[in-house]
DNA sequence: CACTCGTGGAGAAACGTATCTCCACAGGCT
DNA sequence: AGCCTGTGGAGATACGTTTCTCCACGAGTG
């Protein structure tokens, strides 16, 4: 009995007649052997582990401000690399370097990666494959996911417009993260082409008590808005908050729209129209489009075996990195309609792709 | 130059000048080296890794009821684990076996196992340390955290007495955890010593839309009670809800309290009282205590180098594994004071560690 | 001089798997 | 009889570390 036998036997492979498999496979189990991973990965170069970066603010490892996105999309994410054999290690950004060396990942995804991300860049030289999760700046990634930000925020003030809103204010972040930055551009592009002032107030996003400051700062204007959106989970109850304080009522007064997960939007008074970034489905595109990447191309050895998969997932010389485009969705409540809430609406731009 | 020499330099082992040393590294660096975290582990038989096992409920990898509390708890328990150089690998109990069986883990946190978790005792037979949240019901364990549930019941139970409750309700789980168990077994057991009749309804606390039904349940019943304690997080919300349904102002008719970690119940109308069970302190004690663990004693060889070590991390022989008591914290809010609230208050009973 | 001792470093084994190569053998064919 | 072919399985190597053992050499010591 040698050890290719047992190899075989117990990995299905090689030339053996099932009697020797079922008799290996009996033994094993009677002895409770476990093949070890780590010996099994550095034989294979595979260790069947994904990590999931994320940013950080100050010394905690997640964001606190999209933490409801964050936990949804990573709950896909796992549950999708778990679908397909793989595990995630969640590895904040801000690691040590030691740790970070000491793991063999076989692929990175990398949650809204700030440009010139250095870490982002050092993996992907040493050959792991990157998705991030939002649109990169500079980095060099293998592919990006992203919400059609542009299109959500043009729905929603379309939306607010419509329910007879004259003045729409904003509530925004301060850091230079794509999410904060796209959305804000598309909201001045709107009030430059309808030919509204902006109107709007930014807070560090991360620091949850400076939200409601900025809420009410907002409110407290002398231009004030009649319809607000905001940009971070939290903005709801601050701004529902603010608004009680200056007597005004919602929906009558001022119509709220914020970005959210959370389903407390659907029982607060009154109840609040959030949009979803759909956090499941972008998670779990992540890790497929990655998994493809590990999968598909062998890069240890350049050996190409892509040209069996879709051409998408193809990394084409040195053009730009795949992108790919995921639709948002409005929840639409009674917070942003003068009349009775209808149903649940679709964004008004679907995007070109899944 | 040997291959000794140049992982000594690199591992800062061995005797050798520091010339050769920063000759060493400075070449490694030139060739942009990274050692084989797969070829260390192997050697050593440590990879750095720890599984963070989450009870599922169908086939989402995490609970849905606990999520605030899981994700803070993960949140702390990722951070502790990266300050002491070790990576967290997200299971789910569920996950396929042979993902479990692919990874090497020097050990694992597992979140409230239920009773009998073969999970568990295999990972605990084949030598891997093993530390749960919340106290393991039949599973053998290294060691356990958990809140000292009974406590914080009695606790809440008191405080909502002193405010004046006369019957208090409980909005409880269908679930046989310990946490479901321990807090439903001290409100019968308070009930019985007071003297008062129970007043509660049950709901699968994985299912978010049934919650809202046993809370309207709960306040229709012909024996209302005056003050209602709900498990769970969105139990807030949806009794507030109810509430309003039934024209029960809060807190003149209704008393309120619930567990939850999400600072919302800052900011709802009224602000409602919950009370914290402090998962930042649980993660971050687990996770040092499996790392204790993990250090301390050479489980391989058998070789004890524990008695470095406090006492309490020592398992002696099959005595009952050594568990701790966690403190929660009620912050008290005016749902739950006819008067105008206080400032934030400890449980009654602290425990008697850290 | 013969010896110990400390220093700097080389050699080799081992961790456990996957896989490539090769061998023995039996049966069918020319 | 000689040859090819397919089957079952053994041997050996490599993956990249860490670490144990050992060697060479020069300086100090009796």
């Amino acid at each position: 009995m040698s050890i290719t036998t047992v190899s075989d036997a117990l990995n299905g492979k090689g030339r053996l007649p099932d009697e020797t498999r079922s008799r290996v496979r009996e033994v094993a189990e009677r002895l409770g052997y476990r093949p070890s991973a780590a010996a099994r990965t550095l034989r294979t170069g595979r260790s069947g582990l994904i990590g999931l970066t994320v940013t950080t603010y100050g010394e905690e490892p997640f964001t606190f401000t999209e933490f409801a996105y964050f936990a949804e999309m990573a709950r896909a994410a796992t549950s999708a690399a778990l679908g397909r054999g793989y595990a995630l290690v969640v590895l904040p950004a801000s690691s040590r370097h030691d740790v970070w060396g000491n793991i063999a990942l076989d692929g990175t995804v990398v949650i809204d990666p700030p440009d010139q991300d250095p870490l982002v860049s050092e993996l992907y030289r040493s050959g792991v494959p990157v998705v991030s999760d939002g649109k990169p700046g500079n980095c060099p990634v293998t592919a990006w996911v992203d919400n059609d930000h542009e299109a959500a925020v043009l729905g929603i003030l379309d939306h607010l417009s419509e329910a007879g809103a004259r003045r729409i204010g904003l509530l925004t972040g301060t850091s230079t993260d794509t999410y904060t930055r796209l959305s804000t551009e598309a909201y001045l592009g709107w009030c430059a082409k309808v030919g509204q002032e902006p109107v709007y107030e930014t807070y560090p996003a991360h620091d949850p008590a400076s939200g409601a400051v900025a809420a009410d700062r907002l409110l407290a204007r002398p231009d004030r808005p009649d319809a607000v959106y905001g940009l971070f989970d939290p903005n709801g109850t601050d701004l529902l908050a603010a608004a009680r304080r200056y007597g005004l009522r919602v929906p009558d007064d001022l119509l709220l729209v914020c970005c959210s997960e959370s389903d407390v939007y659907a029982s607060t008074e009154p109840p609040i129209t959030t949009l979803s970034l759909k956090p499941r489905r972008i998670g779990t595109t992540v890790v497929n489009l990655l998994i493809d990447a590990i999968e598909g191309v062998d890069s240890g050895t350049g050996v190409d075996i892509a040209r069996l998969f879709p051409p998408r997932f193809r990394t084409a010389g040195t053009g730009p990195p795949p992108g790919t485009l995921m639709p948002t969705e409005l929840i639409v409540r009674a917070s942003s309609q003068r009349r009775s809430p209808r149903t649940t609406v679709s964004p008004p731009r679907p995007p070109g792709e899944v």
